[in-house]
DNA sequence: GAAAAACTTGCATGTTTTTGCGGGAAACTA
DNA sequence: TAGTTTCCCGCAAAAACATGCAAGTTTTTC
């Protein structure tokens, strides 16, 4: 009899476990963040990734499509044609070295840090795939960005108000760059435009360069979100000396040649 | 005698507990707190964890929902709408009439003016209708208005930085308020949720609400865009006094039998 | 302190939603 | 054009749901 009682303790104790069952709405957030982080999706994967068959996908895909969410194309879906933000709709140049560079960014924000971020599409990519049950406070000055956080239910988003710079869709000023005077964060994430081995990061506008330095005096950590081609490149305006930099996230592997003089200088490369 | 077991196997799981049995409330900060903590609750599994059958669960789900602590969904339950799409793409409530009333105020900004400008849909299909050649500068806390504005040629944009409030995705607090204190604008056009013929404007969010204020204090002329239903309803926080109101738009005809308590205290009606 | 009222809970009932599958239509590919 | 893949439609089973009701519990009232 005992014996019974424990294997039916240990039946409900299996149920913390508990098979990986989503619900519909899940399921529809998952699409959506694929699909924004992917531009496109296919029937055939999302019904692998989620384990239900491709009707249901179908149908859920059917459903976003009326909602008018995506656009269901043969075969999958794509972004919906009418995107409210124009800054999203332009392609995204170098779309697949950015994503990876997300992807290998993401373990370096943890739980219950405070963030800095300035705009870029790199850091927008990053954000987009932050783990839903992050806790954290983001500062940050670009719109894109504060849009995308905004959808997180466990990241507090403070935003650096100022003159809005429209190209970059982020703010830029004396009031931005007086918050950020004020405040003492953990870490710093800066999408990069021109990585140098001597020179750091540099800027081609003195507005944002104006900006970007007081993010890195903000913080504790300064971490660099560069594309490859753009190291050892160099703009007017300097925003990180490079023994300020921390971290630098490229698409490489971590032993390329272009690497060397960084690993060199005590730079974390990931 | 099934539900014998299952008793007695819960007493063995919650050692620590000394009663088997919950009171509702208790419950109820169960569920919420494995809502906040996994971000998804399923009523199959709450009926195991506590014991108590799957329609309890749902009478307590319902009543949360009612309550507006989750969303229920079927199968269980989620945090309440923090969905990043929420916003954007939700259909837009009697869109037909906020579309009237933006035709209808576009006339009121003219060029040269600095403009204030809160959130709310009202307000993003007016932005959406300004005219190409239109110079003006716009200070606002939404960042769709912002967003929109900045495809805008000629229009110069300030953000108003603070905390961001994910549901409005507007900016609150000290900052915004501070901000606003420091100007003398033209106009200050609000997206209104109330409008009462002798309260005037009033919110329901006290953050919201002050920052609304803010934004009228700094304004010479105040407009307020609102849709006919929401007319002569009341909310618990003054935005701005039935004095302080320089212009309501509708999309009513101006000659509605609802407007004329506005006509007789002078307010222009469009 | 006892009767009445209100509330809570589990179960039986019938209904709705969700999901996978088969088969034929439609769309792609070569 | 032929062949494969994807889609769509209807169906059926399973799961989740709403509802009314009865039994038990708590609160109120006198």
């Amino acid at each position: 009899m005992r014996n019974n009682w424990r294997k039916f303790a240990s039946i409900l104790l299996d149920s913390s476990i508990k098979k990986q069952v989503l619900l519909k709405e899940e399921r529809h957030a998952y699409i959506l963040q694929r699909l924004s982080a992917r531009q496109k999706v296919l029937t055939s994967s999302l019904s692998e990734e989620l384990s239900v068959s491709e009707d249901t996908i179908r149908r859920d895909l059917k459903e976003l499509a009326d909602n008018g969410q995506l656009r269901k194309v043969h075969g999958g879906a794509l972004p919906p044609s009418h995107n409210p933000y124009a800054y999203r709709d332009r392609e995204v140049y170098a779309l697949e070295s950015k994503i990876k560079i997300a992807e290998k960014a993401r373990s370096l924000i943890q739980d219950g840090q405070v963030v800095l971020m300035d705009g870029g599409t790199t850091n927008l990519e990053l954000v987009k795939r932050l783990p839903q049950d992050l806790h954290a406070t983001f500062f940050t000055n670009s719109l894109p960005v504060a849009v995308q956080l905004s959808g997180h239910p466990h990241i507090e988003v403070i935003f650096a108000g100022g003159k809005l710079l429209k190209d970059a869709q982020a703010t830029i000023g004396l009031e931005v760059v007086h918050l950020f005077s004020e405040i003492r964060a953990d870490i710093c994430i800066l999408g990069t435009r021109s990585l140098h081995h001597e020179a750091g990061i540099t800027e081609i506008n003195w507005e944002e360069a104006q900006v970007k330095r007081s993010l890195v005096q903000a913080a504790k950590k300064v971490v660099a979100l560069v594309i490859s081609e753009k190291i050892d490149t160099l703009q007017p305006y300097t925003v990180c000396d490079i023994k300020g930099l921390h971290t630098v996230v490229t698409e490489l592997d971590t032993t390329d040649e272009i690497l060397i003089p960084y690993k060199k200088r005590g730079i974390v490369l990931i």
